[in-house]
DNA sequence: TCCATCATGCGTACAGTGTTCGCATCGAAG
DNA sequence: CTTCGATGCGAACACTGTACGCATGATGGA
């Protein structure tokens, strides 16, 4: 092995910087996209400083020029990642069509970007990015549209929900894809040890035995478990609704 | 400063241990406690081998002996703290009652061990610890009690919204924490930061100003907060019970 | 009583982490 | 042409989780 993998030996001698062509020369920009990037493909804990500027065929303490710390990077991507939440504009007629509109592109969200809902889960919504504030901004002119009587808590009673689940399977998503089998695989994997885990109780071996029986596609359970709530949330927002 | 701080230094003298006086003798279930006490006193990230292992007397790679990996040890201490949990037994006459009672204590041991929601959003529920099936046990015997006639829906729909709600207000309370302030002099010198990231959405800079003009109790604002989305929660369910 | 066995503690080491510091380089401005 | 400020980066520091092998002390059989 030699001594060190040197990214650009040749370049550099006779086409003194090459950053223009291909290499977009290590922008906090770039930086955010490709920690974005090693993030939904590898996990959380696969991002480090040093991979990452590799990954950008840069030192890794060369970042440090773009971004202060990694806490600070994090806060970068989760605000770029929060850009693809989808709330409808506040005129929307058919107001639950709307709410569940968003909800299910903050879960769809969440779900593309499984780290997502770690990072919130450890540093919270404190975040004030540009695109997190716009997303609050969207939905508070969506509930206060519909004319609920107290809107931010309807915001918080739907928002919740959706974080609530959303992280949920996610954290599922993760343990299933570490495994490197399918879903359906590892469910099976675990149905054993999940019934013995289950003697003594009743409800769950009851449960658990129902849920082995039944051959429904798992994403297609998931999806009908999330409306299942979302639904519950909507019609006791409902009943405040008309009055 | 003493070696250690006992919890209850008397009860467990006479009544059950039996190992020798001073030194624990670093058992499972000694480095489970002392894990949690860290966590609990200075957050996840200041909990590493080596300060528990100093802890408890003991060389870092001793705990290795007890704990196969930190992955498991926090496995052990999520069990250890499901066990505060409290659900209602499934007889209980008055079904509101009861699910809020189990989701004000799901939320108050969440908010107590504020690690708590960090650990589950990146590692799911799939734990299968006796403490957390027994919770899970005792949910669906107080939901099938009731009579819904999607018990498992109901209890993802309510366990959603609550661990949602929970792993916000935990993840806000570290950040109060990690400022050494109170929380309410902490959200006034977030204020102007927030009204400033606020300006151009009109309805977000509204609600801030309503914030700031109100000088209630935070704590109230936040029990006040979780409880209404909880009966929200709760009346679309009764919905789905009166049939 | 003596010896073999075995569980437990721990010192050392390895590969990796985030981050700081000072030095080199290089495009642009004066 | 010279200066200067911005940018990249190698080395280093204080950590982390954990594998390995050695010491030690208790235990149980002969």
């Amino acid at each position: 092995m030699p001594p060190r993998t040197e990214p650009n030996p040749i370049a550099s001698v006779w086409a003194r910087e090459q950053r223009s062509p291909d290499q977009p020369a290590l922008s906090r920009d770039a930086i955010v996209r490709e920690a974005i990037a090693m993030l939904d493909a590898d996990g959380i804990e696969a991002l480090s400083m040093r991979k990452l500027g590799a990954r950008l065929n840069a030192g890794a303490t060369s970042l440090y020029r773009h971004v202060a710390t990694k806490d600070e990077l994090m806060e970068l991507a989760v605000d770029e990642v929060a850009a693809e939440i989808h709330v409808p504009d506040a005129d929307a007629s058919d107001w639950r069509a709307a709410v569940t509109e968003a909800a299910a592109s903050f879960r769809t969200t969440a779900l593309r970007h499984r780290w997502l809902s770690s990072v919130l889960g450890q540093a919270g919504l404190a975040y004030l990015g540009p695109n997190l504030m716009s997303f609050s901004e969207r939905l508070a002119a969506l509930f206060t549209a519909v004319g609920f009587p107290e809107p931010s808590g309807a915001i918080d009673a739907v928002l919740s929900y959706t974080i609530g689940m959303s992280t949920t399977e996610a954290a599922w998503l993760t343990t299933v894809a570490r495994s490197g089998e399918s879903e359906g695989e590892f469910i099976a994997r675990l149905m054993p040890a999940a019934q013995q885990a289950a003697a003594g109780h009743a409800h769950l071996a009851g449960s658990y035995a129902e849920s082995a029986a039944t051959t429904t596609d798992p994403v297609a359970l998931r999806d009908g478990k999330f409306a299942y709530g979302l639904e519950v949330v909507l019609d006791g927002l409902s009943l405040r609704l008309t009055r």
